[in-house]
DNA sequence: AAACGGCGGAACGCAACCGTTACGTCCTGG
DNA sequence: CCAGGACGTAACGGTTGCGTTCCGCCGTTT
């Protein structure tokens, strides 16, 4: 019975707040304000400001990624590191994550929440996507998915997230054969 | 004439409070409760939050961690890699940072605080180990340095402040190695 | 001994936000 | 045509924090 187009512009405020002030300072006055919506509508939907935010952001995130499988490992890296390029340069994106990471880092709800709708999901990539080049022979048998997943995630996530420096042209190119180097690497060690 | 013990006893209960609540929920009045403390003596010393927690943070970021030289491009990154670890392990730096990095997205202020604190160091390390590692001939001429501290700073930070999964005992070692074969592999691209 | 000044404490007026309630309007379905 | 329900608006009492002011205490300095 609830007007989809009113939920719909709440989310969409929510987000927009989100990334202007950051979960700590979000306020429910301050979404109905900008979703041009009185608090009621909001408190109809959802009991607090945790439980909205945890639900618009989780439904935000839980849309998957596509598995990668374009044939070669090289392949699938460049296209995880565009997919990741391109999803941290959206200015909402780089805004509420970071924020979101912090707050999870002392919010054990937010925490798990995140880690349900991104890290399951970033996991099974990198399985797969380490398993498929295993399988090819392009990587080490003994390669280990989760140092792979971070060196794949942890240089882009902190240029385009924390560090916010400009991204040369060439950079992701770089970035993916240092990447593709290391992982042929790091089995070696074994 | 303003009494230093008190002084320490706000400072250390800037960072306490920073850590607990991040910057966003921080109020004066809380930090005046943890210290033991009037609000006046608060106010006395800065004239609002925003100054006081920058003035406090870029003092403490300040402390600048010694150029590693021990030789060897393998021990400078292996002891670059432990004093990061070590420093994002403690409680309350792994909480502050990576909130007051995503506070930095929307305030230019404390943008600008943390880069001249964090960054212009970040690059001096970077440069002074690459080049070293350029002239004993163990990396090749064109490494860029910027990409190096991405490659050794992203993982680790990934890891430790935003992932925060547990680090296997051997997790450092295998990231050395890794990160060792990325940089070498860079050059070779152009 | 007296003056000075930092100190904690208490209270100030002001603003924002909380979560709730009451009201009047509008749209929809029976 | 009428009932129901979601809507926006406005107000509620209560809480929290701001930045300021005034007080009385107490250790230093002179």
């Amino acid at each position: 019975m609830l007007r989809g187009d009113i939920t719909v512009a709440i989310r969409n405020a929510v987000m927009n707040e989100l990334a202007e002030v950051g979960y700590g300072r979000l306020s429910i006055e301050a979404v109905a304000r900008r979703a041009g919506v009185g608090k009621t509508a909001i408190y109809r939907r959802w009991s607090n400001k945790l439980e909205m935010v945890l639900e618009i952001v989780s439904d935000v995130a839980g849309r998957s990624v596509p598995l990668p499988d374009t044939g070669s490992f090289a392949g699938d890296l460049q296209l995880i590191m565009m997919i990741v390029h391109r999803a941290l340069q959206h200015r909402i994106a780089s805004q509420i994550i970071p924020d979101l990471m912090a707050e999870a880092a002392r919010n054990p709800q937010i925490a798990e929440t995140l880690q349900t709708a991104l890290r399951t999901h970033q996991q099974a990539v990198g399985e797969k996507l380490v398993g498929q080049a295993i399988a090819r022979g392009e990587l080490p048998a003994g390669t280990d998915p989760e140092v792979a997943v971070d060196m794949i995630l942890g240089p882009l996530y902190w240029r385009l997230a924390v560090s916010r420096t400009p991204m040369p042209d060439d950079y992701l190119d770089k970035l993916t054969t240092a990447v593709t180097a290391a992982l042929k690497s790091t089995a070696e060690t074994l």
